[in-house]
DNA sequence: TCACTCATGTAATTGGTTACATGATTAG
DNA sequence: CTAATCATGTAACCAATTACATGAGTGA
């Protein structure tokens, strides 16, 4: 993608967890290309700015990949994940069933402990504090209610590809020992 | 609340929007002290460090209304709605409807806007942006129903308001007058 | 004894936004 | 004729995090 789809992709999610300027997107990807994590190809129209379409490497598909595997910090935010998600391509079907699990586990500990500050609310407590705390558990209702589907769905797909295959352990990753700073 | 209680309370709420650390919190209490939004009591415990409960002050009431009544930017994100929400019960009710009834419309836009783009994804397009897109469809879902049924709750009550107080124009602010800077 | 909760705060650094610059094309 | 979209980029500024400092009590 170029700097500007990138903007426009996460702009459409922006709603959810706000998305960056270009101010911050185009020095990224910069950093990224003088890392060698990406790789650039200049697309030159007659009239029209150059469009600069921006893909991953190898280095940046491994650097990636340590990115993506090492646990999310307990107290993730939605935007933490939803960045995993987004580039949860990179990850192997048990890969991304872990993360949703991560964050199922993570979600529901959140509700559990939402719906207890309410319970414990007295009467005469601050009204936009309590609503706030409904949206919340509302809100974490629902991401459990997709994480759920969504990793149903995964184990069927897990165990059809299980039968056609016989047993794969864990699918090796050849990049593993690449040394990467 | 004291600072310390500021982000127990957001840390709770700190899996949907992130929460601010102590190093932005108390900076911006003792700057809200300065210019007078808030005033201040310590309670002081042997061998405790002590506790600073502070309070908001009319100047402080009155920067707020101002604050929570300017209608929040088209792209507001999630953070800057709930912010709003925590502090509603400084809004008249007619003024929370406004504000749930913004958020409504724009989170409807967003739902049907990336409803599209899902549609408009190629069978081969990346996988983990559609799932992002559809984790994105589902929580717009579910914060719809949760705003219609808070949105059909209030009317409820202003009706019934209304019917016992005849017919209210708009709760007049004593304070509009008021110059702060 | 170690780590965590309570409870406040400051300084340095980092990271991001805002504002600017450029310029053709298309829709209202 | 104006505003918006496409498309890239830099520099100044501001706001936030991180890391530090302090210190008693409590539970494993």
């Amino acid at each position: 993608m170029s700097g500007y789809d990138i903007k426009r992709f996460l702009a459409s999610l922006g709603w959810l967890v706000g998305s960056p300027s270009y101010g911050s997107i185009y020095p990224a990807l910069h950093a990224l290309l003088e890392d060698g994590l990406v790789s650039v190809e200049v697309f030159s129209a007659l009239n029209k700015p150059p469009r600069k379409i921006y893909s991953i490497t190898d280095a940046g598909r491994y650097a990636l990949r340590k990115w993506i595997r090492k646990p999310v910090v307990a107290n993730a935010s939605l935007k933490a994940f939803l960045m995993r998600l987004i580039l949860a391509n990179n990850l192997t079907k048990p890969g991304l069933a872990t993360h949703l699990e991560q964050r199922r586990a993570q979600v529901g500990t959140r509700h559990v402990a939402l719906q207890r500050m309410i319970d414990e609310l007295q009467e005469d407590a601050d009204q936009g504090q309590r609503l706030a705390l409904e949206y919340g558990v509302f809100i974490a209702s629902a991401e459990l209610a997709w994480l759920d589907e969504k990793l149903g769905q995964l184990s069927e797909e897990l165990l059809l590809e299980e039968g056609e295959e016989g047993n794969i352990t864990y699918e090796g990753d050849p990049l593993e020992e690449v040394s990467l700073e």
